[in-house]
DNA sequence: ATGAAAATCCTCATAATAAGAGATTTTTTT
DNA sequence: AAAAAAATCTCTTATTATGAGGATTTTCAT
């Protein structure tokens, strides 16, 4: 029996355990509402007071939580660490500053590095050059997996099978995005995109061009992909051409150096450098 | 009566509720065993496998974890995106940048922004310029209250109650650093500190010095610190006081101007921008 | 330093729900 | 397209999370 609400809603959200109650309880400090006291939580979560200060305690425990004056709350340190921890893991941090360093002339706007994470995207690695190019697109900055250049070519890149499955499973955000009506018109529109190997797209920001390509792990497992950005009224179909092979060739030799990278902590069986799953 | 075993270990650590132990899995992830794969965990916890995926789902879910392929799980985009939550919320990120450029030729070495969080002081922004100066410090490390003139510094300016409750708590970890062996002792050192304005230190790195000074968010009340670092052969008592002096300026310049931001978003009655409070 | 106000934590009975084993479904590989 | 591996589900039992209110600690102003 297929399960059909999860399917349409997107994703499964039947979470109603304490575990996700807590970490739901992150997800309210925001940047618009940054601080939190614990008669904000017990009214907002109508949960009891004692409830609040258990899970506040463990949060606080951990370090994803840290109590500041006045009775409130903000997010904690411990996120700093592990952003670091994963920054010193992720061997595109070492391999990519430099080949941005040779493009950054060319390009002459932005360029930015994206990573694949299960079914999200997002900003690993930003490097601006024009200053007219203002964008929030620094590390951290999600896309959706079908709205923008770099998001879209590694969509383009991942195994059949997954791509099956987000047919099935996110038809409507695909066809809102304009990627086919059904799984035909999907996958025709994904196959071009690896025929061409870049992509050329204008849908977030109006205003500029990105040009991407995708970087893979393995052979057929997109890791990552490069953004070439620049403002839209300075690129001609040929500077755009022009800067997709630039990109594919800067991709290359990314993923054949990834591919060659072996972590020296390597645990015995784990895989070197591991490729996100879809789901 | 007064609860001695935490007390004695540092920080309670009696959790085992659920939520304690998911998020205890994090830890795990560390940068030399960045992949897991269930089976490692269950066995590592010795829980059932059925658990584990419950823990697991509930990581993934939130964005904490990410599958890759081989059934392993690594650390997932969310710690990212908080990053950048909290960098984009914090003023010292739009206050403190231009004047470490300001700072940065006469310094001749490093500057670090180091933020208190409760009991933990980390980097929270570097700036470096002798390529001699081989530092890992980059935001995201972790320092110790105790260890370190960015930590030093902040410690001497926390309010005499809470400086209390530390020689309490933490009397073997204060004996440790060398802070002195009682309250009276402990009292005297941190406020000698308060009186010179800045500390000069070179604890953590034989081979550098640093030089640091607090950052208040109101009057009274420790925020942050900033150190400057140089290699220690290439500094003589003078280069420190004057380093001191300097180091001192900016923080009062950075003090008042992180005293006057109100964030354009502050809720209601939310305190403008939070100190954290000790545990 | 002292005391009042606020914030946090603890105790305990009850009701909710997390754990585990194994079958089942989904995903991935060949 | 089939087989292997991974993830999820079902169900019962025993664990443990919950909430109320009181005890305690922390904070802040005098």
């Amino acid at each position: 029996m297929v399960q059909l609400s999860p399917a349409e809603s997107g994703r499964a959200a039947q979470g109603d355990t304490s575990v996700t109650r807590v970490l739901g309880i992150l997800d309210l400090f925001a940047p618009d509402t940054p601080v939190w006291t614990v008669d904000m939580l017990v009214e907002h979560l109508s949960l009891g007071r004692a409830t609040i200060y258990r899970y506040i305690r463990a949060l606080c425990d951990a370090g994803f939580l840290v109590p500041v004056a006045g009775a409130g709350y903000v997010l904690g340190p411990r996120f700093i660490e592990f952003d670091r921890s994963i920054r010193l893991a992720d061997p595109l941090l070492h391999i990519v500053p430099p080949v941005m360093a040779e493009l950054r002339a060319v390009v002459n706007g932005a360029q930015l590095l994206c990573g694949f994470y299960g079914l999200r995207v997002l900003t690993v690695l930003q490097d601006k050059t024009d200053p007219n190019i203002t964008m929030s697109m620094e590390r951290g900055r999600p896309f959706s997996l079908f709205q923008g250049s770099p998001s879209r070519v590694i969509l383009a890149h991942l195994p059949t099978y997954q791509l099956r499955n987000l047919a099935l499973n996110q038809q409507k955000e695909i066809a809102a995005a304009g990627l086919g009506e059904n799984w035909t018109e999907f996958r025709d529109a994904m196959r071009a995109i690896r025929k061409t190997g870049y992509l050329v797209a204008s849908d977030i920001d109006k205003a500029l061009v990105g040009i991407s390509a995708p970087i893979f792990h393995a052979p057929g497992a997109v890791a990552a992909s490069l953004c070439l950005v620049r403002l839209k009224e300075s690129v001609t179909p040929e500077d755009a051409a022009f800067l997709g092979g630039l990109a594919v060739w800067a991709c290359q030799r990314i993923s054949a150096e990834l591919q060659a990278f072996r972590p020296g902590n390597a645990g015995a069986g784990a895989p070197a450098f591991p490729i996100s799953r879809v789901r």
